[in-house]
DNA sequence: AGAGATACCTGGGAGC
DNA sequence: TGCTCCCAGGTATCTC
């Protein structure tokens, strides 16, 4: 399931892909996945070649000469696959890109999470406004401990609930949240203002270190993910803690429990992590 | 305002 | 075997 790993690596295969190539059609074969898909036929988006695919937080900006831009969200499920005409459409395929150069672009998506949605862009390479609220990149310079301690300060929920928050900062889903609270020693189920400056800054440097393992190793696959050209991310055997329910933990060797927060699982070692 | 719950959606697995 | 139930996930939106 896409998180920001996947999301980048899915958007650098897309700028190769797409730079300098226009749709010169849009099919739709559902009428909504998060949002309604209608508005992309009708949004000037033929004919104009692409600038640039580039990715903010778990979005993916495709951005065209006439400073539209496609603004794509993986959701669980969503997938990119390059195809050629003729190829059959596959089950859960809702929108098929034609471009000028013959080949296609499809969107796959199984459990309809995603989302795609049109937006105009104030000037080149500006963030879309849809976009304007959320939280700092967590591999930038301004994922500072400082910035997390003063965020955490005033929140009274689990600190995995805040590091989750993409008000706060984007892009750490529930997989490498669990992974991340593991390697940094601390557990989720803290209150998130009782960290220390210390304990955050441990924790901005092992969520870089989480992402950025994961980017290198090509996103963690899990049954739905597929890069552009179908071929797995291997970061998935390198999980430590998730999926890992009853399992001894790698560190002390004690089972691997699991509490819900916010609706969802969190999986971490009652001893290691305090 | 902040926090917690819920809807959205499908396939796969468990249990009967 | 076939049925029902539950779970997974991120985000928007609702309620308290």
């Amino acid at each position: 399931m896409p998180e920001l790993p996947e999301a980048h690596t899915v958007a650098n295969a897309l700028n190769l892909f797409l730079q300098g190539h226009s749709f010169e059609k849009i099919e739709i074969f559902i009428d909504k996945l998060r949002y309604p898909l209608a508005p992309l036929l009708d949004a000037g988006l033929l004919n104009q070649p692409v600038l640039e695919v580039r990715r903010r937080a778990r979005y993916i900006i495709i951005e065209l000469a006439n400073r539209r831009a496609l603004v794509v969200h993986l959701g669980m499920t969503g997938v990119f696959r390059q195809s050629e005409p003729g190829d059959e459409r596959r089950k859960h395929e809702h929108v098929i890109f034609h471009l000028d150069n013959g080949r296609q672009l499809r969107f796959e998506c199984t459990r309809r999470f995603s989302s795609i949605t049109v937006c105009e862009l104030d000037a080149p390479g500006a963030e879309p406004e849809c976009l304007a609220a959320l939280g700092v990149e967590p591999l930038s310079t301004d994922f500072t401990a400082a910035y997390l301690y003063r965020e955490l300060h005033r929140r009274k929920c689990p600190v995995k609930i805040a590091l989750m928050d993409n008000a706060v900062v984007v892009g750490i889903g529930n997989i490498y949240a669990a992974e991340t609270f593991f390697k940094a020693r601390i557990s989720p189920l803290r209150p998130a203002h009782k960290l220390t400056r210390k304990e955050c800054a441990v924790l901005v440097e092992t969520a870089r270190g989480v992402l950025a393992a994961a980017i290198e190793a090509g996103g963690t696959t899990f049954s739905d993910y597929r890069q552009l050209d179908g071929t797995e991310g291997l970061f998935e055997r390198e999980l430590l803690v998730y999926g890992r329910k009853g399992e001894p933990c790698t560190a002390c060797g004690t089972p691997i429990t699991t509490a819900t927060q916010g609706g969802r699982t969190t999986f971490y070692c009652p001893k290691c992590q305090h």
